[in-house]
DNA sequence: AATGAATGAGAATTCATTCAT
DNA sequence: GATGAATGAATTCTCATTCAT
């Protein structure tokens, strides 16, 4: 992967601050906001932004990969349960870019990052099944579904804490217990 | 709740025809399609579309208010599993409305047809726990929450058939199991 | 003047209500009021509106019509001063369309109707200086420029009672003494 | 007040030509000019306009401020009578956007340009006392209703030179003369 | 590299006017 | 004659993107 010259120190630091902004932007107003408001809100102009990310998109992209990385290093910390609940509360307290870049139109490569944080939860996923935690015929893609799902669910109902727990209660009895068609019935 | 005085035929018509084009074309392209667009697949003049619906958002607010409409009408055709399994099939297949709606700034009332709905999914709930088939500390919001979440899922992350059946095997595997600990653990 | 063969009765009566409805709304929001709006408060539908003025300056043209028509009707109730005082009291109350007609390109053909009021005019006038409490140097055109600023002063500025008594004070004492380069000096 | 930073050059030369422009056009046309034509006519794309005046009501209001500094600075160079004089040519020739603003709902806060204003009549005023050419009962807000509603006379009636004498004749001989009851009478 | 003004296409919304019923 | 739905051009305002400084 090409990076480029090693940017200025000034540059870099720029870099961060448009990133940090972009994500409470579009936290708070959706992927509509203004990259004026960006902006502002990092302290610089409006060219600048654009010569870090040349168009909008190349900003959400940006923002959604450091996300998934923020994930990888989450995974390495947690069981898998720990890490879902974890998960789940941050996309509800943080109100992640997540969906936002589902929106209409968003065009992002995200291939890369995202198997990253695949590679993190099947390795998770593993453990849980050998401490017989999961039942063995869970596979990945269910799981990622179901985080994802369970994601823009917090994200967009405003789940409270309780409400939180009880949902990832079912998922996590599901996960356990699927295929078993019940103790015995 | 005054409904005003009945539409002329040709007035009917045309709503029902902005309704079909709208839910279609922001399936398609998210809420930001332009309403302009909405009328030529309407085939009707932009004027006319404002006439119907003052605003963007009251265009919104009618096709999400449709569709619960058309939600509680499948829930009394179907039991608990099998609403889910067809709700969830549907939001991927027809890319309904409801997650646009959640988008940037859409003020919606619809507390009336969201009740309607969570009338139709708890009676449903109801059934299944008297058929032993759900879990009886289960309750209807982590179902509505669930139900909500999986069908984001389905929409945003483009799930096909297989996946759409696993996932929701394994929310079904909670629902039934959730609080027991495993069958024996 | 050919006015076409004479209106049915209802349509006669909506024709006044369309007038007094259009006074009303043009004197609340200023010529930029919708035309829907008008027929709104005359509880007509907008065709019949159009069907009675068929342009939005038609129906402009009307007002103004009559209201001039009873300007010279009320002159004929005062003398002079009376009359100035009446008119520019009626401005701010009724807050007319004087003003709204002169507003961006409503062209209007009311010679006939303003003449009446200049003939009005120009008999108080005459009356007023036979009694001597006008100048014999005063002539009509300041009489109805004096007339018009005031009444658009009045009406722009919101006066009270008293400024607007004060107001005409300065002006009626001109007009009694203009010429005459004051008491000696 | 906070001015932010000083204009570039060249936003303060198309803040200044966007200013022409509008006064010139809402001249032209009234206050339902587009703004697309004030831009077309500074030479200007439509954005730049709304970057230096977020809504029309803006650029109306900021037209208006300009227009009452101009004001301010004319009064310092003469009496009262020729500043009377002054103004009201000036409004027939350069048909001036004060009647423009008082249209329909815009609404502005230009309360401190205005009072400026009223300090430098009220020293004409005072002046014009000293000197006898007014009577002392003559207050300041007459003197500012009476050059209002000439303004507006003058701007709509489209006097000529001659009228707009005559017209003054009597309110410089009522402003002298006023509250004396005629020289004897 | 950063700045921030300029650009101009695009979107929502309004409204006079027409026309089928 | 009345009705009121349909029309579509015009208007205000937004925003991603470019470019001169």
């Amino acid at each position: 992967m090409v990076e480029g010259s090693p940017l200025r120190a000034d540059a870099q630091r720029n870099r961060a601050r448009i990133l940090d902004a972009a994500e409470a932007v579009f936290a708070e107003f959706g992927a509509r906001a203004s990259t004026e408001e960006v902006a502002r809100r990092a302290g610089v102009a409006i060219g600048t932004v654009f010569r870090h990310f040349p168009t909008k998109n190349d900003l959400l992209a940006a923002i959604m990969k450091r996300l998934l990385a923020q994930l990888v290093e989450e995974a390495g910390k947690h069981d898998l349960f720990a890490f879902f609940t974890h998960v789940v509360a941050q996309a509800a307290a943080k109100k992640t870019a997540v969906d936002l870049l589902a929106e209409s139109g968003v065009d992002i490569r995200l291939s890369e990052a995202v198997s990253h944080l695949e590679e993190a939860v099947s390795s998770l996923l593993k453990q849980a099944q050998a401490a017989e935690a999961v039942a063995d015929s869970v596979q990945l893609p269910e799981v990622m579904a179901l985080l994802a799902s369970v994601c823009q669910g917090a994200l967009h109902g405003g789940w409270g804490e309780h409400l939180q727990a009880r949902t990832l209660a079912v998922i996590f009895a599901g996960l356990k217990q699927v295929g078993q068609g019940g103790c015995r019935g």
